[in-house]
DNA sequence: ACAACTTTGGAAAGCGCTTTCAAAAGTAGC
DNA sequence: GCTACTTTTGAAAGCGCTTTCCAAAGTTGT
């Protein structure tokens, strides 16, 4: 008897929650069959006498039974979580990104466990080690800072989403949502409505995705024999204080424009109030479109005109990608394309 | 032999992971020692010889072990995880929230299990569901939906901190950061800049913290003397959208009123924006201060007059106080008292 | 050198579930 | 009714770690 272990044997609770715990022994016990049967019915393993499935069912609920998910990862070596790394999440852009990729891995099971790499590599680093250390079943990057090879390396680790990167890799699903086209669109607009001067404010220099904003940008000003210059584009950060910087150093340097692109929407409002703070009024002197659509960018004072793509369809299909690979099925594709949000912060300049 | 499983007995790769997964057996032969004494060292359970700790450690680094979390949790019967559920994470207050949470806790070794509620009281009793099924160890509420009587059964089975509420139980924390007194010097300020008719957006009626930014206008008010008027309050519900149209109300009923206290920021957006639509101008015809403080308040135009609570506080002193139960302490409180941050939305009237 | 302790360290049980193996029970077929 | 199969079910091993229990070393004292 007592076999050492410092429970009474029958029905002591285990550590693993204080009051009562229901184990699936007691189930078995309960409902008179063995550990094995209970397994079976709860994982549909195997096919089971009518009579004994309702018995068990009537025990589990008598019982109040809830299978130790702890238990289940040892058993069948899976953990049935899937990590989710971002940059930082106090951005409305990734807050939804985020909310979508929860609610489709919620829904097929699995956990999240998420973390924020902070746009610096070695924070990046240690997210990955740790989440391979708690034996995530795959990890989705979201903007991803690592260097190819080392994410190429993860994939033999475990499968991976990337969005806003692309990487050619067998366990890998690249969600490469393409700025460029909606730079470009963002910008043949602007020329549309007879702009020539279209000044761009540039996210940081090492992202994919900055860049691709950059080319469709230049795309539409060749595609409209719009000369390119240097001196119009300013670099920022992303962030509203960026957009702030930029647009008073393109003021500074009595740069010529009366539009400008903006490379996401808090550029833009940083843009926007240091224009403000010179006497410039958008639209009337100065157009501005941005990227991202932000929710609060219908709300700003004017209205933003802007790139609008769907964060939450971005972080539904992030999810899905994840799910399919990990069945072992081959994500296929399905990004919507990016369109833009007409509101008020450009105007026309044609005579 | 051959002892059924399926695995050739030796080095057979587990199912965990499918390269290589070093056990802590592995290590333990590896260092010529038993399993035991190799979790010892691990987790410094006894006083092991100096020379055999000297071999476990070099044999661990050798195979480049990694303790098996599952295992360990299922041994100890402790997950190391802890769940958070927050409302909605698409706005840069939550998430600024959610990012501090996550920083603290991840540096006391716990994951993070997070989940969404959307303010739906069914939505977050399965969230608590799933995170009690996943045996997380502790759960931290932020702005909980669920009724009182229901938060304290919760702690029954873990602990758990709340923000935002304040209820009475054992194992449990809550960091009602009082919104009161920032309401109030909010309001205040806007008396000391001479205003008298001042109106109020509020927030949903049914948020606790949103009834007492109203009580906190209504003390500044009774402090100065001003008689409360209910035609100057609006209900709103924390966003854009809900400012907005607060804001036309109170327009279209012909409310006066030379400055508006908004419940939060995005509501002072929102109002913003109507009275910029109505051809008002901010500050020179109507003052406006928000509260929260979002990173966006300062970039927007002009720059918002707002409350400023430090969010990243809150989550971090979350976190510990979690860790503070966890630990079976009992978590000392240290909220920082709200602080005006002043700028541009506001103006005196004051002959 | 030997009894009386104090450290160390190994064997083995156990966490709660899954899964293999083989025995038991049921079904046909003749 | 008995053999030859095909299901259904239980026993038990195992997932990778922790922890209890007790035997084996080490110490100390006389």
């Amino acid at each position: 008897m007592a076999t050492g272990r410092k429970s009474t044997g029958s029905k002591a609770p285990s550590p693993m929650a204080p009051p009562g715990v229901v184990t699936l022994e007691m189930v078995a016990e309960e409902a008179g069959v063995s550990p094995s049967t209970v397994s079976r019915i709860l994982n549909g393993t195997a096919k089971v006498r009518e009579s004994k499935v309702r018995a068990v069912r009537a025990a589990i609920s008598k019982l109040q039974f809830q299978p130790n998910p702890v238990a289940r990862s040892l058993a069948r070596g899976r953990s049935m979580s899937v990590g989710v790394i971002i940059q930082t999440i106090d951005s409305p852009f990734y807050g939804e990104a985020l909310a979508a990729i929860e609610k489709g891995l919620f829904r097929a099971g699995y956990s999240v466990l998420f973390l924020s790499g902070h746009w610096r590599e070695d924070d990046e680093r240690r997210c990955v080690e740790h989440l391979l250390a708690r034996r995530v079943e795959g990890i989705i990057l979201v903007t991803s800072c690592l260097p190819d090879a080392e994410l190429v390396r993860l994939t033999r680790q475990v499968p991976i989403v990337l969005t806003g990167r692309s990487i050619e890799a067998e366990r890998s699903y690249s969600m490469d949502a393409d700025s460029t086209p909606g730079a470009r669109l963002a910008t043949e607009y602007l020329i549309g409505q007879g702009h020539r001067k279209i000044a761009f404010i540039a996210g940081p220099a090492n992202h994919p995705d900055s860049q691709q904003r950059l080319n469709g940008y230049k795309a539409a000003l060749a595609n409209a024999k719009i000369p390119f210059s240097a001196k119009l584009v300013v670099p920022g950060d992303y962030s509203d204080a960026g957009g702030h910087l930029a647009m008073n150093r393109l003021l500074d340097a009595k740069a010529e424009f009366t539009a400008v692109f903006a490379a996401n929407d808090q550029t833009a409002y940083g843009a926007m109030l240091a224009l403000h703070r010179r006497g410039l009024r958008v639209p009337q002197d100065v157009s501005i479109v941005g990227f991202d659509d932000l929710p609060t960018s219908s709300y700003i004072i004017p209205p933003l005109t802007t790139v609008h793509r769907s964060i939450h369809e971005l972080g539904e299909a992030a999810a899905e990608a994840m799910i399919d690979l990990l069945d072992g099925r081959v994500p296929v594709s399905k990004l919507s394309t990016a369109t833009l949000a007409i509101r008020e912060s450009t105007r026309s300049v044609r005579n």
